[in-house]
Formats: C-alpha cells, structure tokens, sequence
DNA sequence: CCTATTTCTTAATCTACATTAATGCACTGC
DNA sequence: GCAGTGCATTAATGTAGATTAAGAAATAGG
C-alpha cells in the first residue's frame, strides 16, 4: 500500500502481467483498456478521483488490460489479496456498473450510448480527447463525429 | 435462504422489481436478461448448475434484469445483505466475467464472439434454442445462422 | 515562437449485420 | 391425427457504422 505520483502517459500495468495490483486514485485520471488481436485499442473504464481501477483478474493469472495515466496523477496502489467486508460493497458497484455497460453494448446505438455516456460523465466528456470515447463507446472517431454532428443539427 | 423448484418458462425476478434476491442454481438452467425500449430481449447471462445469477444493483433499487428458468431447475434463494468473506471471491469471479464480456462485445465479430461461446461453454450450446445464443451473442437468429452456416463451410 | 505530430472533421465508399419475408420443421395441445 | 404456434433457415434488400483518404485544427516540444 503505497503512494505514488504518475506522470501523463505513463503506464502502470501491462497487458499479460501476473500479481497487479489495484490502484485507488486520489487525483487526476487513469483509464485502463486492450489492445485487440488486429492492435486496435479498446477503452474499458476511466477512473477519475476517487474511482478505482484495477484488472479482475485472479492475481495469477495474467492481466487483460492496461492501464496508464490520461492526466498527471496520485494514486495509492494496493494488493488484490487485501479484501476486507468493506470492499464487498465496492465489488458490487463495480458490478452493477459492468451491468450497465454491457446491457449499453447490447442494446444502443451508437448515438444512445454517446448521450448515456455524457449524462453520466459529464466531467470526463471535457477531460479526455474524442478518440478515447469514441474507443469507450466501442465506435471510431469518425462515427462519433457524425454522432455529434447529427446531435447539434437537432436544435 | 430457501430451496425453490422451478418450471421450464417460469420468471423468478422481473426488470423493476426492488429488493430482488440472489439465486443459485443447483441443477436445472437460468438466464438474465433484460428488455429494451424497442421491445427486443437481450441474454445478459445463462446460469446452469452451481452458477449464481442476480440483479447487481443494490437491494433498494429496481432491477434491471428479470430471471427465468430454461430448464425445470432446484435453486436456493438468499437475501443480498449476507455478503461474507468467502463471496467477495465470488464476486471477483462475476468480475472477471463481465470483463471478459465486455472486451468481447467491444472487440470481436459475430463469428468470433460465437467461437469463443462454443469454446467456453460447449455444454450450454447444446441446451439452449439457437435464438438465446443469438440474443447472447448480441446478433439476430438470422445472423447466427450464417455465422454457422460459413462455420462448417470452412473444413 | 515556429515546426512537427497528433487529433478532429468531412466526405466517399464499403461491409457486417439488421430487417423483412417466405418456407420447412418441430413441438404442443386439443 | 392434425391444426396451430413457435423456431430455424435461406435469400433479398436496407443501413449503421467501418474504412479510407485528405484537409483543418489543436498540441507539444524544442
């Protein structure tokens, strides 16, 4: 359990690593992502202040995502043994938030998950470059400026 | 905590309902799944022997899933309140599941997501109807089959 | 500052999958 | 036993979003 200070861009943990950690962060922005078999990369969770980012993974067994830092950042990594009653409750958060981002995937458009996306993360929409949610949505950049287009003309 | 015996077709929990309980499945087949504004069924899980299935939204809130049994099933229902150390794994597998999902929906075809179902659950394929892997998978009963239709082309 | 690189936008074309519709097949229940 | 309903398959057509390409705008770094 320790502090420490990341610089933008810098990664934290790899694709393929074994014993990562969970990282809790105090300030700034990480995300963490894939990159797919045809080395496109895929957003699948940002983590601003007070979010906690972490790959689900059992600690060994090697870890599907990346994570790096999109802003310069304090964070506070800790073991994924240390799971307490208290956490249990932030387990199921997570849940119910991967709940919603699956039943999204499943069920909107690309147009539907943009407005979801920005009436549930308004701050974050200002923060990160249009490509990274267009990566999150599961669409390319190109389609989420048509999507934004399209939303100005209707107004 | 009492032990349930479910019909074939029957619903456990329906999209709305609060203070939704957690079913595990003791012999017999469950899915979740939840119902879109333009009315069409998405298969968020299948749950066969010794799966769990539950709303992860917490117990004040309403569901979004309902629950139904595939199969006649036994299955014990618990309160979600009783979240003890030896669930937090439990939990932290549902996780990873998720994840895994998640990274499919954003990053695979039709014909990859449904290789990799087959792949991972061989047992579930055989006893559920053609259009609820479809649902699953995320692409119509028509598309499935012209996924399986190249599949056997193809050797 | 000024240049270089990355990011965003627009438009033309392409493609995976959706939609619609028709047919054959299995299961169900009288 | 056979009508009725639901399910799987096939084929024709439609469409959201991908791909490709090129220019404009923003950002970074010396």
């Amino acid at each position: 359990m320790k502090k420490l200070e990341v610089k933008k861009g810098q990664i934290l943990q790899h694709k393929g690593e074994v014993h990562t950690k969970v990282y809790i962060v105090k300030s700034g922005l990480l995300r963490s992502y894939t990159i797919d078999d045809k080395g496109k990369e895929h957003i699948f969770m940002f983590a601003p202040e007070d979010w906690l980012v972490a790959d689900s993974s059992p600690p060994e067994t090697p870890a599907e995502l990346f994570i790096d830092a999109i802003e310069d950042s304090i964070v506070i990594e800790r073991d994924k043994e240390i799971t307490n009653g208290h956490d249990a409750q932030k387990l199921i958060n997570r849940l119910q938030v991967l709940q919603k981002r699956i039943i999204m995937l499943m069920s909107a458009s690309a147009i539907e998950r943009y407005e979801h996306f920005v009436a549930t993360y308004p701050d974050i929409v200002q923060r990160v470059p249009q490509r990274m949610i267009a990566s999150y949505l599961g669409i390319t950049p190109e389609a989420l400026s048509t999507v934004k287009r399209q939303r100005l003309k209707e107004r």
